[in-house]
Parts: C-alpha cells; structure tokens; sequence
DNA sequence: CAACCTTGTAGTCAAATGTACTATAAGTTA
DNA sequence: TAACTTATAGTACATTTGACTACAAGGTTG
C-alpha cells in the first residue's frame, strides 16, 4: 500500500495557495511559473501533491516554501474545488489555502520546482491555467468579508504599531475615512490591543505608543463570546 | 488510467454530509448506520467514496440520497479534513458538505448501503467514527456563525410564518432565549419581512400576522450595504 | 357570562454604543 | 518662540440594545 511510501501522493489530489499580499494600499496575489509539468511556462497558484505521510494543513505549508521561499506563515483553508474537468487529463480535486501577509517581510525564492515566484497586483493578473482564475476569485471574496470580522489585518503591520497605522490599514481595506478618536476608543475598548509600554522613535512629532496583537487574548475573549467587528 | 472507468472511485477522497434539521425546537442531525465495512454497525455521518465522473458537488448529492433518501437540497461546502491519521488503515481525506432543512420535508429511506437512517438531536449524538465529531462540531459553529449573518433561517419555516416561530426557530440554533417585544422590533426595522395581511388560523389564542422572505428583497437590501445580524 | 388562560403587540427607560465634533498635550521644525 | 504635526482626552447628541411593563385579542373553563 502507497502509505508504506513515505514520499508516495495522493495523485487525485493537489494543494493550491492563495497569498494575498498588501502593499502601498494595493492588494497582490504571489504567483509561481511552472519550470516543468503540463503548464510549464505559466503563471500559476502555488501548489502541488499531497504525500501520504502528511496532513493536508502540512503539505500546504510545505509545497508554499519549496515554490515560493515563504515559511512560516498561517495558512487557513479556504475550500476544495472538485469539478470534473478543472484539470486536463486526469482527475484532480484541489484543497485550497489562503493566507494574507505582507510582502515585505518575505523573500521570494523558486526553489528547484519553480523556475520563478513574483507578486502580482490583483487587477493585473496573467491568465491563469485550469480554474486558477475561479479559485482567486472565490479567494478574494472570502477574504473582503473575512478581514472586517476577523483581527486577521495584524498580520499586515510590524509586530509593534502605533494606532494611526491600524486606522490607515484599515481605511485601505474597508476603503473609507474613519475617525481618530473613536477608532482608538473602540480598539482600545476591545482590550484586544497589548500596549509595549515603548514609544515609537525617530519620528518628527510626538511618539505614538505602540501596540502588539496577542492571539492568545483574542482566542480568550472569543471563548468568551466577544466578536470582532470594523 | 482509472478515470476511463466511470464507476471507479478515487479511494484517497470521501464526502461526508452534515445534515442539520430543525424541528420542534431543537436542532437535529441526520446520521446513517452503516451496514458494511469497517464502521459496520455504528452511527455516523452519511458519505461515501467519490467517482471519477462526478464534481464532488454532485457526489455529495448522490450519497446522501444513496443513504438517507434525502435529495434536492442544496448542499454547501464546508471543507475537507485530511490529517493523516483520520481514518484507520488507509490515507483518506473527506470533503464535508453540509445543509439546513426540514426533516419533516423528508421521507428517510436507508436504501441499499445503509443499514438504518436517523435524526439525532444535537444534545444527545451516539458515538461517532473516524474525526466525525470534529467534522460535526466544526460544521455546527459554521452554521451557529452563518445563521446569524445570513438569513438562512428562513428554510425552515413554512412560506407564511409568525414572528414566533421565526424566534422560536433562532432560540433552538442560538441555544438562547430571546426577548420577544425586542426580536420583533429587530426584525421590522430591517423591512425584510413581508406582510401577508392575513392572520393565523385555528390557534386557540390571539392569531399572530404571517409574514413572508422574500430573497429578490433581501438581495436588493444586501446591494445598499445592508447586512442581516441577529 | 365572567374569570382566566395564552399569545400578540406596543411602549418605557436606562445602559451601552456610535458619531461628529472640540480641546489639549507633546513633540519637531523653522 | 511660533508654527506645525500627530497623539490623546473629552464632550454632546443620536441610535441601538436589553430588560421589563402594560395592554389587547382572542380562546377556554366554570
């Protein structure tokens, strides 16, 4: 039996990344060419096989690092996409991840399977093969209605910030102004935020305190019923 | 290659279905008692093994009117669940689906795979095989989530429907009671409801107003930044 | 019929929250 | 020091929420 083959995949079934990035208030999506396999030269979504010792959490962070270089990052299930023809030649259902980070603190490396890794603006994507373009799309709306409800937008700013720039990440995303004070009230009032007792340094105004996001607190307050709302 | 072989199955992928029902109440799931292979004997949700020259949607479909009968609903896509361990003796991963009907809509018809076809209500679930009871309590969070931003609730009511019931109906899937006088009041404001003009028949009290959902109002509402909350 | 159920519907009121401001503090730069 | 930038506190008002009361509209019972 294949699972005696540590190394053997599932052929039937394949992993698929999405890696929303967010820069200059500009949303990106990372994208791998193929060097080898039937869509060899093509813009793609990271991803790959399954083998039969790993669980599918696992082999989504793995074949993400061997295509792209990026580790270490939360990769949640987005869902699997089983249509009959998504794939030519054989029968694959693909089980697809997502995840939302900030480019810059990744360097982009192909790796041996890709021949190159890049980040792309959402509106200006190449043509993609298979249902690629299905896939990002479900993604993308996904991901607008999920960053209003869940704190998952942290991820986009330095381990420490200040609030004006959790204000403009968010006015990035939800796209409109907010106000300063009851911004800072609401958030403050969440007892999400971990101040770091620091200020922040070299700036030419007054230092704004500087926060950090615990995920800790905010599986406590969850389990106590509290909801994240923007 | 398999898939020149439309019965053959991909035996490293099953679908398993949460079926919610509402009744009564109370909140039901629908479980199938296999009557072969490894779980012989035992409870469990209704699934099966997924054919070459089927999307997954419809394997989905097919299996749960194989096992139960139940068909025409509209099943949604959870997610899957591989880790490796799962499921004993092989490598399988499971795509879930899941939906919210009315089992009295439903004649259960155990047909030729399943020995037996039952509701369960929630509070009291036999013991399960495999990761079902993970799958079970992922799907009720989902819907427990998804029931209060989406006005999914509404299936479960006959077309014409009072206030109390729709109330009666979020009680049981809230597991909470809710104020009477505020619920409707919630309820108005949102003018999603509309009036039949008609009453209530043969209730040996006041007769309540019936209302109606009407989707083309809520999709219209939905369109100027409405969103449904309860 | 009256007294008494049950359920429907309206209203009240205080607390919490949201929204649009103003004011002041603490630094930097010219 | 004055002007400027950003941080942070506070204020006033409208809206929403949550707990509760009151009353209306039937049917049922003695």
């Amino acid at each position: 039996m294949a699972k005696d083959f540590p190394d053997a995949i599932i052929d039937a079934l394949s992993i698929d990344c999405l890696i929303f990035g967010f820069k200059k208030s500009e949303l990106d999506i990372l994208l791998v060419q193929h060097g080898e396999g039937i869509s060899k030269g093509k813009w793609a979504l990271p991803g790959g096989w399954i083998k039969y010792n790993e669980s599918a959490d696992d082999a989504a962070g793995r074949l993400l690092q061997d295509l792209t270089g990026v580790s270490k990052i939360y990769l949640e299930q987005l869902r699997s996409f089983g249509d009959v023809n998504r794939y030519p030649s054989k029968r694959v259902i693909t089980i697809v991840y997502y995840a939302l980070v900030k480019p810059e603190n990744y360097t982009l490396d192909p790796g041996f399977t890709a021949s190159d890794a890049k980040w792309f603006k959402i509106g200006d994507i190449p043509s993609l093969p298979y249902d690629h373009k299905d896939i990002l799309e479900a993604g993308l709306s996904h991901l607008k209605h999920k960053v209003r409800h869940e704190p998952i937008g942290f991820n986009l700013l330095p381990k420490k910030f200040t609030l004006l720039q959790l204000q403009e990440l968010y006015e990035a995303i939800l796209g409109k102004k907010l106000d300063k004070p009851n911004f800072r009230r609401k958030l403050m009032k969440m007892n999400l935020l971990v101040p770091c007792q620091e200020k922040q340094k070299d700036v030419s105004h007054r230092a704004a305190s500087l926060y950090r996001f615990d995920k800790k607190i905010y599986d406590k307050l969850t389990e106590k019923g509290f909801t994240f709302e923007l």
